[in-house]
RNA sequence: GCGAGCGUGGUGGAAUAGGUAGACACAUGAGACUUAAAAUCUCAAGCCCUUAUUGGGCGUGGGGGUUCAAGUCCCCCCGCUCGUACCA
């Protein structure tokens, strides 16, 4: 008996689907077509366990599908445009052309390794101009429809390297290669009006029923729609008002303050004649732009000395304060505060000596006191004029009736989303095909003269945009006038190319990604697998950039993905040395509960389960799992612990006990010869005969349900547990062989999605001449799944203390005279019981 | 800060629509095989008490509640993770 070697039997079979072309698809309208996609990587240059997962998930559910009779539609390609390829430019002085084509080389074979159901002549890269090409004209029709506009906008600026920098460059308020202050600066960008699709990216929620609730709800709280009133307020000492916008215009006699952001058109016209107020706007410019940033720094603010008037009580007067904490994007940035009912205002209030006083209380005319927390449930209105004793609803209806009636205000819907930026003032991305002309403004770079390419030569040594620097591609003649004007050279978001590349796999021609016939065949993508982290932005981009197609005609469906599935993270146990280093798992070996290093038996201290990462070394390659124990171990592992949406461990141990698994079903598959077995079904007639079938159309019905509900690990516990059937059942005769050989075959295509080399293999020595890869999902025998008996737990009191086999479908009366009768049940009976609960054939309940 | 999610034995996890908590594994212990080890196979096992069982109590991050019945539903708290708009 030959011992399993995955090495030889996974490259046998990665050639055999190479050559026959196994997983290349085409459009074929007599069958069903399943469309999986994993979300594509960037192309980093090693493959991570992430991807292993990701990957493997994807692969199971295409593999599966196939055998369900889909025609199955499974890609792979490469997000290949981002900043880690501008950061080895400047650290490595390589091109970031040639780093990033490099690293999707070395991806691509170590993920041909892991044999995935690809259909590589799909393969795109988004780097490539023949990808690119087709976003250029996009762009432009996005343009045209008013889709794409330019206006100004705060980014990060370094004043040392003269860049704009990520929000995740700025680490403490400093550029991370400069360490210089970073400051908010305004500039010009490119901004898409995904606003416009507010209500239509909210309500379309509801209909994807195969989203995580999770997503759903993350997606509308981002949108963050709010019904409430824009309020003008006049303000005093000079001719101006300040717009400010409120979910709760009932407190409107609450209010004790207003509030504006330091980017405020009013704070920003006081400021010149006022050194403080100066000074305080400057200062609240050093901080990033990133929201979790500025909220996290303490709120701070100062009295413009500037009052309003009450809307509704023009003796009153309104302090007016510019706040570190106001968005300049939310609403009309500024804000008035009722501290009462607001606990950051009432924090504010106190801070600064604000009046608070109360204006809603829990019953009609009573007092409300307010000391640490503000009030913010329900209740009736007090000291609020002729809001008085309405209810917050109402309340809410009848201020704005008023605001209109007196021209102060009106009602308003507001939303969080703001227009998506799309402009990166970066080498490594796509250009945006508009031309600066002196004379004729903004021009859009003809069609027939797309792609506008990136230029291959480009230098990284000056500071600033290296587009910007590169006057020999900047300056080009006017389109219209052919006067010198300028290129764009701001490139785009790399979210651009990530918002539609689903529908680029469906054109194998690469002639218009947009053609109908296929991409109405193939598309919504039925499954899309990927991490939680991408639940807001990238999958919020993408059902808007297939709303403004189809807004503009292009397409003709409206959501892109209508199932989706996240996956967890993979984590792993830190090391560190003595010093406090960090340790690589492979280092390191296991050894009465410590753990040592191999180079000197060092002990080393072993830490929390974190998420695997590069700096924290706490990866494991998988490359080197792939070369120990091949994909098919690492693809069972991988699946068996966790369910996908949870973080998962990797361990060592983990791995061992699923190549044991495949060892041992190897060497029990090669304990017989099959080849001359029957493998037609035969109605078994003696009992264990009977028992074997009727746990193998169990397990094929758990296994089905699992995988369909995404579920692997449990499909893997009833993989093993039919194995563990299978090992056990007696076999003595010719007959017996053939249930035998009839379950094996059926685990064994149970098997194939998560270790389809091992599989086509066991297939072969089963005696099967046909692949396994086109073998049909098995189909339960209903007759196979009914028990006439069943055991049903007794409780008494909620606990349980005994269990009764009993006839399916006895009635009520029935079965509680059985189980009052139970030994076990019968001692607890002290008293007669006052009810008897039972759930047929669940379970029964005795009070006493 | 805000939004979202997660928390079950020594470990990963299972548990249909509120109905037997701990499936299936990993690690561990004992035994078999072996000159020995590895590998493999068999058995045991949530924790505590116990007359050692075919007995009892406790137990799903902590506290409270609803219910005949709560891992599951509700309220409060703790811890961790993701996102927070220029990382992808």
């Amino acid at each position: 008996m030959k011992k399993y070697n995955p090495k030889i039997i996974e490259q046998k079979w990665q050639k055999v689907w190479e050559d026959d072309k196994t997983f290349s698809v085409l459009v074929d309208h007599d069958k069903p077509k399943f469309y999986v996609l994993e979300m594509f990587p960037y192309p980093s240059g090693d493959i991570h366990m992430g991807h292993v997962r990701n990957y493997t998930l994807g692969d199971l559910m295409a593999r599966y599908k196939h055998a369900k009779g889909f025609n199955v539609l499974h890609p792979m390609g490469w997000d290949s445009f981002g900043l880690p390829a501008e950061n080895a430019a400047i650290e490595n002085e390589i091109h970031p052309r040639k780093w990033t084509l490099s690293n999707i080389s070395k991806m691509k074979s170590q993920l041909k390794k892991m044999g995935l159901s690809y259909d590589w002549k799909r393969e795109l890269s988004t780097c490539e101009p023949e990808y690119y090409k087709h976003e250029q004209k996009m762009f432009l029709d996005f343009y045209k429809n008013k889709i794409a506009y330019r206006k100004e906008t705060w980014v990060n600026w370094d004043p040392i390297e003269q860049t704009v920098l990520a929000n995740e460059q700025v680490i403490d308020g400093k550029g991370w290669r400069s360490g210089a202050l970073v400051e908010k600066r305004k500039m010009n960008g490119w901004f898409l009006k995904i606003t416009d699709f507010s209500n239509e990216l909210l309500d379309e929620l509801k209909q994807l029923h195969n989203w995580p609730e999770k997503v759903k709800i993350m997606q509308k709280n981002w949108i963050g729609k709010s019904v409430g009133a824009i309020i003008k307020f006049e303000v005093n000492e000079i001719n101006d008002h300040i717009e400010v916008f409120s979910t709760r215009p009932d407190t409107i006699f609450g209010a004790s303050f207003i509030a504006i952001s330091p980017q405020h058109p009013f704070a920003i016209k006081i400021m010149e004649k006022n050194e403080k107020i100066k000074d305080f706007v400057n200062k609240t410019n050093f901080t990033s732009t990133s929201e979790a940033e500025i909220e996290k720094n303490e709120k701070i603010g100062i009295d413009t000395n500037f009052t309003a008037n009450h809307p509704f009580n023009k003796s009153k007067k309104i302090p007016i304060f510019i706040a570190n904490f106001i968005l300049i994007d939310y609403g009309s940035g500024a804000i008035f505060g009722c501290p009462a009912h607001d606990q950051r205002d009432l924090d504010f209030a106190r801070k600064y000596k604000l009046e608070i006083l109360p204006v809603v209380a829990k019953f009609a005319n009573t007092t409300v006191k307010i000391n640490k927390k503000a009030y913010t449930d329900e209740g009736i209105m007090i000291n609020s004029e002729f809001l008085n004793n309405l209810n917050v609803n109402d309340a809410i209806n009848k201020s704005i009736e008023k605001l209109e009636e007196i021209g102060a205000g009106k009602k308003n819907i507001n939303f969080r989303l703001r227009d998506w930026g799309v402009s990166r003032q970066r080498y490594w991305g796509c250009p945006i095909p508009i031309i600066y002309c002196d004379k004729c403004g903004e021009v859009p770079v003809p069609v027939k003269d797309l792609p506008v390419k990136l230029p291959e030569s480009i230098s990284f040594d000056k500071t600033g945009n290296p587009l910007s620097n590169n006057k020999k591609w900047k300056i080009v003649d006017c389109p219209k006038c052919k006067s010198k004007s300028v290129r764009e050279t701001d490139t785009f978001d790399t979210f651009f190319e990530s918002s539609w590349y689903f529908a680029k796999f469906t054109d194998e021609k690469n002639n218009d990604p947009l053609s109908k016939s296929s991409l109405n065949y193939w598309l919504p993508v039925d499954l899309y697998i990927g991490g939680i982290e991408h639940a807001v932005l990238h999958l919020l981009y993408s059902r808007f950039f297939i709303k403004a197609l189809n807004k503009i005609n292009q397409i003709e469906f409206k959501e892109p993905f209508s199932s989706l599935q996240t996956q967890g993270m993979v984590c792993h146990r830190t090391f560190k040395n003595k010093k406090g280093e960090w340790i690589f798992p492979k280092d390191v070996y296991h050894e009465n509960n410590n753990y040592y290093l191999f180079s000197n038996n060092e002990l080393v201290h072993s830490g929390r389960i974190e998420k695997m990462s590069k700096s924290k070394k706490n990866v494991i390659d998988p490359n080197i799992i792939i070369e120990k124990y091949g994909a098919d171990t690492a693809r069972f592992f991988i699946l068996s612990d966790s369910p996908p949406e949870r973080d998962m461990e990797w361990t060592e141990s983990g791995v061992d006990g699923s190549w044991r698994f495949l060892n041992k079903l190897w060497n029990f598959l090669n304990k017989e010869d099959y080849n001359n077995i029957d493998s037609k079904f035969i109605h078994p007639s003696e009992k264990k005969d009977i028992e074997l079938i009727k746990f193998t159309y169990k397990m094929i019905k758990n296994i089905t349900k699992s995988i369909d509900n995404f579920h692997f690990n449990i499909a893997i516990a009833s993989i093993r547990s039919l194995f563990n059937e299978i090992n056990s059942y007696e076999c003595n005769s010719n007959l017996c062989l053939v249930f035998k050989k009839f379950s094996l075959s059926q685990l064994i295509i149970l098997l194939n999605p998560i270790c389809p080399h091992f599989c086509e293999e066991a297939w072969e020595k089963l005696g099967y001449k046909t692949k396994l890869f086109n073998q049909k999902w098995p189909e339960i025998r209903s007759k196979y799944l009914l028990d006439d008996k069943i055991l049903i737990p007794i409780q008494v009191n909620g606990k349980k203390r005994g269990e009764i086999l009993v006839e399916k479908n006895l009635t009520e009366n029935q079965v509680s005279q059985l189980a009052v009768k139970q030994p076990s049940v019968e001692k607890f009976l002290l008293k007669k019981p006052s009810k008897i609960i039972v759930i047929p054939n669940r379970i029964i309940n005795i009070v006493v």
